[in-house]
RNA sequence: CGGGGCGUAGCGCAGUGGCUAGCGCGCCUGCUUUGGGGGCAGGAGAUCGGGAGUUCGAAUCUCCCCGCCCCGACCA
């Protein structure tokens, strides 16, 4: 394969485009991959397009090795699917919706659970016919909020979607292994370093569902990683270690105190170590010594709602996302005054245990915080204005409806694997970029959508799925975050839209003879060559190109050519040497087929 | 949806009431240069985001609208 530079369509841009603020949407701008087209959207120019079917080629491989077999659906999807499974209603506003001529509902498929599921349903009723897993690589549309940072969050993204179709636990156990190692696979050959977290909590079931993560700054998701094993979870999914209970015996008893002016945790705790009566004998009191009680409201799927009472250490925010994730399908949302005004007992700025719990007259239910364990002594509010109770002890003077893990997860905490294994270790946080999910959705989804076979016994048997998706689109601008230098992009080989870039320098006759020579010979070995035959054009412009546009080798023929040699550079050491015109072709081929 | 910022040539930007809207890059023509975005000369390219208003006069002031970017909320 030989590109001219000199007919190819491509402007790099001397300078960085305003709107692109992350490295990879900069530089792919820059360096002509691709251009926006509206917010989310994008279009791909010929080397990035390139890039991009490299990228999709190599999950293809992958699956197709793994014996997924690929299929394709429409993007464009008719509503009646989606209204059985009650998406039409449930994806609100992120969902593209459209009308035919005749006023019929379709939407843009923003993921294909419906269509995979129901074409099984269709065509399949036996065991005999299982294990199945089908992919399909197709462009996704979500109506995002806010598509952020060029291609890595988009409106419009192509996504590898598969699912697999078993009719044991067993046999889901299986296919989930198996996609997890074609996914290995598929990131290793990318060269994109990766973690793969735990994207549920220990309790609901170990690895039910994992996400590959990118390690990237710029990354959307927060992970966590044990210093000292290999626990590694997403910060949704961290479960909180207890400490271990303390003795009941010989705990001062539970004492009420006017506290006026003490709104916040600070001016709580200042208060208590100031008045010599509240202070503590061993230690000040610190704020993780208080019980804060945050209320929000649960509303449900059907549109009631309730007040629920989080008792967490005040020196912990309840973490948003873990609430939401917990109280599926049901919804926190802000407690008003308005509410406040319909619960009398929750006296704000002051709820304390006291008037909380299922069996108490308001009977609003109360989780706590994994580190409220027996005998732990907390100064909490009074559930009168201006009042708190101090040395409350968990397990004596109250206890919770249940346990509640979702205040927010800090460096430093302790690995809930290593505490379980009486190891000392500590949680660092990270940022990194999903690029691959997999699932094991059981047969929640088949029962929805009556997916059932025959089993041996001639019994119907609701078949058990899991669903796995790559970012395909995503998986170019991680590829770009992770191998990029302040020149430009840094592709690895079986990513890059070439293996070489032969670049010909000056305006003598013979160097550009001697590169097209030298191109034709590498062509015809196998190599993928992008030649800069441009004409009049400086050689400062051509190196900078090369650099910006992040082919692996870098082949000069310029003024060396006289003593009979070219300059061989790798783009990402930057190493370089001069090889002999006479066998060049050889020499190159072999450093080609010797990069990672 | 909340907060912040920005809309002037393909790109990056200057211009805060004055007459013909400017600079750099890119583009076209000619000459020159050829190992790190070179030089000289000439040229093309703009409904100054849109509308309404104030004014003798508006890119500039006022109001309304639209769009984009960033942070947050949201995100199978």
């Amino acid at each position: 394969m030989l590109t001219r530079m000199s007919t190819l369509f491509l402007r790099t841009l001397r300078e960085d485009p305003a709107d692109a603020e992350v490295p990879s949407h900069r530089l792919l701008v820059r360096a002509g991959y691709v251009r926006r087209v509206a917010p989310g959207v994008f279009s791909w120019l010929p080397l990035g397009y390139r890039v991009f079917r490299n990228v999709e080629r190599v999950v293809r491989e992958e699956m197709d090795a793994a014996g997924f077999q690929e299929v394709h659906f429409p993007a464009l999807l008719p509503r009646e699917p989606y209204e059985r499974t009650n998406r039409w209603t449930e994806y609100g506003p992120n969902l593209f919706r459209l009308a035919d001529r005749r006023g019929a509902d379709y939407l843009l498929g923003p993921t294909h659970e419906e269509m995979f599921t129901l074409l099984v349903k269709d065509l399949y009723s036996s065991y005999k016919d299982l294990p199945l897993c089908l992919y399909q690589i197709q462009t996704k549309y979500r109506d995002e909020a806010r598509p952020r940072a060029g291609i890595l969050r988009g409106r419009e993204f192509v996504m590898k979607d598969s699912y697999s179709f078993d009719t044991t636990d067993a046999g889901l156990e299986a296919s989930y292994q198996r996609h997890r190692d074609a996914y290995i696979r598929t990131f290793d050959r990318m060269r994109l370093q990766y973690t793969i977290v735990s994207a549920m909590s220990g309790a609901m079931g170990g690895s039910a569902s994992e996400e590959f993560l990118a390690a990237c700054d710029v990354g959307e998701d927060t992970y966590v990683r044990c210093t000292t094993c290999d626990y590694a979870a997403n910060v949704e999914a961290v479960a909180s270690v207890a400490p271990p209970p303390v003795p009941l015996d010989g705990l001062p008893a539970a004492h009420v105190e006017d506290t006026p002016d003490t709104p916040t945790i600070e001016t709580l705790v200042a208060l208590s170590n100031a008045r010599p009566e509240l202070a503590r004998a061993d230690r000040p009191w610190h704020a993780g010594d208080t019980l804060k009680n945050v209320v929000v409201k649960v509303v449900q799927p059907d549109g009631s709602s309730a007040p629920l009472v989080v008792g967490l250490p005040g020196d912990r925010e309840v973490d948003l996302k873990r609430l939401e994730a917990v109280l599926l399908p049901g919804e926190p949302v802000a407690f008003e005054e308005a509410d406040f005004a319909a619960h009398p007992a929750l006296v704000k700025g002051y709820i304390g245990p006291g008037a909380l719990g299922a069996d108490k007259p308001a009977g609003i239910r109360y989780l706590l915080d994994p580190r409220v364990v027996e005998g732990t002594r907390w100064i909490t509010g009074a559930n009168q204005p201006g009042r708190h109770v101090f040395d409350l002890v968990a397990g004596r003077d109250f206890v919770g409806d249940g346990w509640i893990d979702v205040a927010e997860v800090r460096e430093g905490d302790p690995c809930p694997v290593c505490a379980a294994a009486g190891r000392e270790g500590a949680l660092t946080q990270a940022r990194g970029i999903e690029i691959g999910h997999i699932f094991q959705l059981g047969r929640k989804y088949a029962e929805a959508l009556d997916l059932t076979v025959l089993d041996e016994h001639g019994r119907q048997v609701v078949v058990t799925m899991g669903s796995y998706g790559i970012g395909v689109s995503r998986a170019v601008a991680a590829i770009a975050e992770q191998h990029h230098d302040d020149k430009g992009l840094v592709w690895p080989r079986e990513i890059a839209p070439a293996d070489v870039h032969l670049v010909a320098t000056g305006k003598d006759e013979a160097v550009f003879e001697a590169a097209e020579g030298l191109a034709a010979g590498l062509v015809e070995s196998g190599v993928r060559v992008m030649l800069d035959d441009r004409r009049g054009v400086s050689p400062g412009v051509k190196f900078n190109d090369s650099e910006l546009i992040g082919v692996p080798l870098i082949v000069v023929v310029g003024k060396k050519l006289v003593d009979g040699v070219v300059e061989v550079k790798d783009r990402a050491s930057g190493e370089r040497r001069d090889l002999a015109v006479d066998g060049a072709v050889s020499g190159i081929a072999a450093q080609v087929r010797a990069l990672p």
